[in-house]
DNA sequence: TTTACTATGTTCGATAACCAACAAACCGGG
DNA sequence: CCCGGTTTGTTGGTTATCGAACATAGTAAA
C-alpha cells in the first residue's frame, strides 16, 4: 500500500507465523511489535475481572495490530487473540515510531485504519446493545468470511460464544437455525458457508455500515 | 495543555455556547470544526436506522469532539449531541489539519486522547453485553459528574434511556432503586447526586477500567 | 388558577438470554 | 477398535429486559 517508504520498512518487516489462539498481545502489557497480518484473523477482545470478554473488533489482512503504539499509548487494556491461524509481518515498534513521526503516506494510512476501527468498535457496541443474537452470528461469520480465503471456519461454537460474550448454548441455538435454513453447515468445529447472499439479507444493519465506512475510508487513501 | 503552539491556534480559537440537545454533527456530515469543550458535556452516539441508539462515549473538558477530522476521515457514521449545555472553543478543520500535520506536540495530545476515546468506546462495549441496568446506570452518572461543577444533572430519565439504548422504563426501575438506597434523588429532569462513594461502590468495574487509562494516558503526556 | 404538557410511576404478559446439568455424537490416539 | 476428551444437543427453571398501555404528578404558560 505505501508508495517507496516501504522501501524502508522492507529490511525491517519480518515475517512470523500467528498460530490459532496466540495472544498478540495482553491487556495491559507493553507492545514490542506491530503485526500486519497477511493471512488468518486477530480478535480484539475487551476482557473483564470475572472472565467475561466480548470482542469489539477483528482484522485481517487489511489492517494492522497494535495501534496503541503509534496512538501514544504503548498499550490498551484490551487482548488480541489469533482467532484463525495465518501469518504476518512484524516491525518493530520504534521502527514504526519513527516512521509514523515523519508524518509521510505510513501516518496517514495508519490513522485511517485507526478511524475504521473506531467505526467498528462503535458499531459492535449498539450491536451488542439491540440486535438478537442469530444476527450478530451472522455478523461475526460475515466478518470472519471476509478476511479468510475459503468459505471454511474453524471454529468452535464455544469459542464463538466467547468472542460475542454471550452462553454457548446461545450460539448451539442460533447456530442450528442458520443450519436449518440452510445457511450454513457445521460439524466439530468447522463451520462451512452455504448461502453468503442468505447471510447478508439475515444479518443486522451493522454489518454494512461496518463495510461501507471503512470502503470509503480506504478510497480515500489513494 | 500545548505549550507554545497553542500562541499559533490562540488567534483561531472561537468560543461558541453548547446548546442543550444541539447536535454538533451528525452521521455521516462532513465536520467543519472540532471543538473543545470548556464545559458542558458531549455524548457520542451511534444511532440504527430504526431509530435505536447508544451512547459509545461522552467528552467534557478534558477532551474535544470531532477526531475523525485529523484521523483522515472528515466524518464518522456517529452523531453527537450536547447533553448538557455549556460552551467550547472551536477550530477550524483547515487550521488543526495543518497544525497537526507538524507533527508537533499538538498532535501527541490529540492522538492519546484519541486512545483514551477508543478504550471508552471498547469498555461500553463490553458493559453493554455483560453488565445490569443499574450498573450501567452508577456508570452513566459518575461519567457526567466528572464532567460537571456541581452534583446535579439536568437531564430527564427518557433522555438517560436514548444514551443507554434502553427503555425508559427501565432507567425509572434503576433510578428509583438508587434513590431508595440514597444514593441519589431526582425530580422532574433534575438529578441530585447524594452519595458519590455510595455510586461508586456500586458501579460496574468498566468506569474505573476507563479512568485508569485516562488516567495513564494523561499523564503520559507531560 | 387553570390548562396543557411533559416527566415519572406502575402494571401485565411476552421474550430472550441466563444458569445448570446432563445426554449424545464425534474424533484422534493408544 | 476402543477410550477419553471434546464438541454439540437438549432440557427446565430463572431472570432481566421488552412492549404496550395507562395512571399520576410536576411545571410552565395562558
Amino acid at each position: 500500500m505505501p508508495p517507496d517508504e516501504y522501501q524502508r520498512l522492507l529490511p525491517h518487516l519480518e515475517s512470523v507465523p500467528l498460530p490459532l489462539g496466540w495472544a498478540v498481545y495482553e491487556s495491559g502489557s507493553k507492545m514490542e511489535h506491530v503485526f500486519f497480518p497477511t493471512e488468518g484473523i486477530v480478535s480484539l477482545l475487551s476482557v473483564m475481572e470475572n472472565g467475561a470478554s466480548a470482542e469489539i473488533a477483528v482484522t485481517g489482512n487489511e489492517g494492522l495490530v497494535g495501534v496503541a503504539l503509534f496512538m501514544g499509548g504503548e498499550s490498551t487494556p484490551s487482548r488480541a487473540i489469533v482467532q484463525s491461524a495465518g501469518s504476518a509481518y512484524r516491525l518493530e515498534a520504534e521502527v514504526l515510531k519513527r516512521e509514523f513521526e515523519r508524518g509521510a503516506n505510513l501516518q496517514l494510512l495508519l490513522l485511517r485504519y485507526t478511524q475504521a476501527l473506531i467505526t467498528q468498535m462503535a458499531q459492535t457496541a449498539v450491536c451488542n446493545r439491540h440486535h438478537a443474537l442469530d444476527q450478530q452470528l451472522c455478523r461475526w461469520l460475515l466478518l470472519s468470511l471476509d478476511r479468510l480465503p475459503s468459505n471454511q471456519l474453524l471454529m468452535t461454537q464455544d469459542l464463538i460464544a466467547n468472542m460475542l460474550g454471550v452462553r454457548r448454548e446461545g450460539v448451539t441455538e442460533a447456530a442450528r437455525k442458520l443450519q436449518d435454513i440452510g445457511l450454513i453447515h457445521y460439524r466439530r468445529g468447522r463451520i462451512t458457508v452455504l448461502d453468503r447472499p442468505g447471510l447478508e439479507q439475515r444479518v443486522c444493519e451493522c454489518y454494512s455500515v461496518v463495510k461501507r465506512e471503512t470502503d470509503r475510508l480506504r478510497a480515500l487513501a489513494s
